[in-house]
DNA sequence: GTCTATAAATTGATAGAC
DNA sequence: GTCTATCAATTTATAGAC
């Protein structure tokens, strides 16, 4: 807790949030959660019921907090091109304050997949409005011919990977300076949206 | 098993790969592998020491096959622009063959990131060589300026994301209709490298 | 090499005192 | 609401017969 003393409840989920993402549901611990929030074993079941309610607690705040604004962005009426340069830093930035979240969901919607689209929908998602929208920019010439799907999906990659795929690239690309990696994502706010805008804007149109 | 009966020691790794990928280290039990290689739990221990033995010799192998195959496309020596092409569809390929095992490796790299780095470079990977050949595409003018290791991690991110994502694209882009995403997938195999090559060719040249 | 039986430790969950 | 103590089930791992 940063905060001092929040009553026991929002303890609980701050150190649920933890230890969950951090280790995944299969991977946690009640015992771990209780050490972490400074209480008993019990009383976590006193609150939620089990551990499975505990963790869709925490696993729907994260959905919630990563999902709706992915179309809200591009629900504004700003230029297009703009809105992608806004939706990139404003995501990239927003991993950053929680980049353990994206490996997080990416696992726990493998290991349950079925639940996912039902949550995601009813947290406002509006797939249909986004692909109409690019496919528009399309049309009128101001983006090269794609399926809007692809270019959805090349948008979301190229935000979410780096984080999802950390220790990887961090390791490999660079010797594991923390540091470096970290700048690295920083720049990417900025060298995504210039990648993306350079792939699909057309020279020919004016 | 697709063959006929390739002994003990295969029947245990085969099974172990596919509970391991599914479930991960975490959410796999020693009882489902033995259950799926239609042996006794005891034997497992007979021919691995312990379930990490047995779960380091699953994940060695994933990582073998998806690591170096990376680095080996862009040694070849032909034109750059084609390597990209060449890698796009190759590893989309590989992928589609076994498409869990992006979220298996991303998932564990972060369960355990430490063992990764001297197990990726034992396996032939050779990240400086890759970001010379990069910037001396840019130093020739053939493709825009660009940090080689923002490219490197892009061409990475649109490859592997779709599938370590699937459940949660596949639901919401399409209303989780299995045999669209699957078709979607596959081009992917052309589109990505369009838009890479769009994204970084340089126009002014020639 | 392969099996049955069982040990030993872990873990989610509950009972009951305060 | 919070705690201690404990249950009941699960799970990795081993002992020992064949």
């Amino acid at each position: 807790m940063t905060e001092i003393d929040k009553g026991t409840e929002s303890k609980i989920l701050y150190a649920a949030h933890k230890v969950f993402v951090n280790k995944g549901f299969d991977g946690a611990r009640m015992q771990e959660i209780a050490n972490e929030a400074e209480i008993n074993k019990a009383l976590l079941h006193y609150y939620f019921r089990s551990k499975e309610k505990l963790f869709e607690a925490i696993f729907e705040d994260a959905m919630g907090k990563f999902v709706p604004k992915i179309f809200e962005t591009f629900a504004s009426d700003t230029d297009f091109l703009k809105k992608i340069e806004i939706f990139v830093e404003e995501y990239i930035d927003l991993i950053l304050e929680n980049p353990l979240i994206p490996i997080f969901i990416l696992q726990e919607i493998n290991r349950n997949p079925e639940r996912i689209v039902n949550m995601i929908i009813s947290k406002g998602a509006n797939p249909q409005l986004l692909q109409l929208l690019i496919q528009k920019e399309v049309d009128s010439g101001i983006i090269k011919p794609i399926d809007p799907r692809q270019l959805f999906v090349n948008i979301l990659s190229l935000c979410i990977f780096p984080f999802a795929g950390r220790p990887l690239i961090q390791g490999v690309l660079f010797q594991n300076n923390k540091e470096e990696y970290e700048k690295f994502l920083v720049s990417r706010k900025k060298e995504v949206s210039k990648f993306i805008i350079n792939a699909i804007k057309n020279n020919d149109h004016e």
